[in-house]
DNA sequence: TTGTAGGCGTTATCAT
DNA sequence: ATGATAACGCCTACAA
């Protein structure tokens, strides 16, 4: 059996071939008027109980499926939020990704995502694609958007959208931060390491983002308050297994008094710690390390590392919730902070 | 000043409110049609030098941004890749997108990513998605979308567009299936493991994706063919830390006289070295051990890791210039093996 | 309860 | 070289 259908035919058996059927399809099959099967398909009122079986009945057996594309063209929404990272292979925004993904997909929103590099001409590019595409909201993962070429940006192309930057701060009026207390954690962290008796520190970081300029400043201040007498020693080493390796015997040579680490990630802390070992020192009996983000690294090197849980999981939740509430009309504040925890294993 | 446009006015100072600009209001301020204006939008010709220079700068001035959504809905292209993983967090996928978006991101196509989990019913949502977003292709990341139920799916709702498998084979005529070569690779592993004069060996697997299946295969083979008279023994042990951990040495436990392991990741394999040595055991004197996929890990514990290679980062390259060549219409081959080989580092 | 008509912003096909 | 006009598929007043 074969019914006409627009651009062709289309055939009715088991495993009929998906042609593009459209609204004004199953209308003329039904005959009613599109409008009538527009409401149907989007669960509006005022329509009689028996035409809407009857309709829903032909979209099921025609397979109708709505082009989102029209859609969002009339009602200037594409049910899709766009998701800036500046590296997507960076485990804890993909995380953050992970979460946000789901929470939104719940609600029928896709995500659109870009790598945008750091690069300051790159980042705005991506920022104008996302206003190209109509995005509902915006969400900018991670500490290295928060610039000003950023903001300017932002306030040239996306102002009529909510923007959310996840652990940075951008101040505008249609821009929510949620941003993790690393600050005071790392001053927690050096806390740990002075109730241990090591008063002798060093923070180790690889390269400066506004996040990881908050930790230095949070190791300053910790070293401050409570190794006092002490002088705070920061090593940057730049991105690279050897170079961070290098850079941890460097320090152990230079200042072999050395007997508490702090790294600003966790990976790094791991590369550490294996530099450590292979010049014969113990950890931690002659050097307590700690990690930042208390990611899966965490388990697995030898010993296990202590590290900052700086709540990444409940910050990509929260601004996965916040998307959401915004986009429904909600009122949220536009700037929230979560704090940090130590998880104490076997390295210090 | 201001000039009236449609809905309102702008302001033409320096930085004026992002209102919508069509190219209506653009071609009505020229005083030409919409027509030309769109062909100089789109780099078309037939159009005089003079105008075309003269409308140029008016989209400058007044930042004209085309609405993609309006577009996409006339050309009937998205310009959009929707990509499937079944989740976003383990880092060989999270790479391949990685290296997907950045090809793509070239020749101005955008990148929609779902995780859609393992499950049946929910991989079958996430393609009729991507038939709803009207997508121009979709990459399926993993061999886990290798199932029947998988094929049904695109069979019914993703005939018109071309399809990707990364590292994984499913066989209908708008399918690519690009495949690293693990069931060889995996074979060589034993064979090395067995020029070490380590024949008795074991597999570690955490549960069983098509591409794992292929490498407990590639496994039996290789010891079928290295170690001929011992027997393949291969350890199931689901996913998480302490499970691997046990499990590892448990088997130590059972077999002691297991002398050379194979993991079906890297992680395993790194987690395994710390069940081992916590043990008392050496590696690589007592147990040689080898992993696979050649990630970071590979380098972050002590000794480092040998592992297999099995070019992920090509097959993801391979993918991200197919999906375009195919996109320009180009034709390329169905099927692509891609060989793997082995990193030899500490481990073994 | 249902249908009609106009529009969302763009591109494409004809004329001119 | 340029312009009028009709799609693209859907939603939504407003009219019936």
């Amino acid at each position: 059996m074969y019914i006409y259908i627009k651009l062709g035919f289309i055939h009715l058996g088991a495993d009929r071939l998906p042609q593009k059927v459209t609204i004004y399809d199953i209308a003329k099959i039904a005959n009613v008027s599109p409008s009538t099967v527009s409401r149907v398909v989007n669960n509006q009122p005022n329509v009689k109980k028996s035409t809407r079986a009857r309709i829903i009945k032909l979209l099921e057996e025609y397979s109708y499926i709505p082009d989102e594309t029209a859609r969002s063209l009339v009602t200037q929404s594409s049910r899709m939020v766009g998701i800036l990272i500046s590296d997507i292979r960076t485990t804890h925004h993909t995380d953050g990704v992970f979460y946000l993904q789901r929470e939104l997909s719940k609600h029928g929103y896709s995500c659109l995502i870009y790598n945008t590099g750091s690069g300051d001409e790159e980042q705005l590019q991506y920022i104008q694609v996302l206003q190209q595409k109509k995005v509902d909201a915006a969400v900018l993962m991670g500490s290295v958007y928060q610039t000003e070429n950023v903001k300017r940006a932002l306030k040239k192309y996306l102002t009529d959208i909510p923007v959310f930057i996840c652990n940075g701060v951008i101040d505008l009026p249609n821009v929510f931060s949620i941003v993790a207390d690393e600050r005071g954690g790392v001053s927690e962290c050096v806390r740990l390491l002075s109730d241990k008796g090591r008063k002798n520190t060093a923070f180790i970081v690889n390269h400066y983002t506004p996040s990881n300029l908050l930790k230095r400043e949070g190791y300053e201040e910790g070293v401050a308050r409570w190794c006092s007498g002490n002088e705070p020693l920061v090593i940057e080493t730049g991105t690279g297994i050897p170079l961070i390796y290098q850079a941890t015997q460097e320090l152990m040579r230079s200042h072999p008094d050395t007997n508490g680490m702090i790294f600003s990630e966790d990976m790094l802390a791991v590369i550490g710690i294996r530099a450590l070992k292979e010049m014969g020192l113990r950890v931690p009996e002659d050097v307590a390390v700690i990690g930042i983000n208390n990611s899966s690294y965490t388990e697995m090197c030898t010993p296990t590392l202590t590290s900052l849980d700086n709540m990444l999981y409940d910050l990509s939740m929260t601004v996965a919730k916040d998307v959401y509430s915004v986009l429904q009309g909600e009122h949220i504040s536009r700037k929230v902070m979560i704090y940090s925890e130590i998880v104490e294993r076997q390295s210090t």
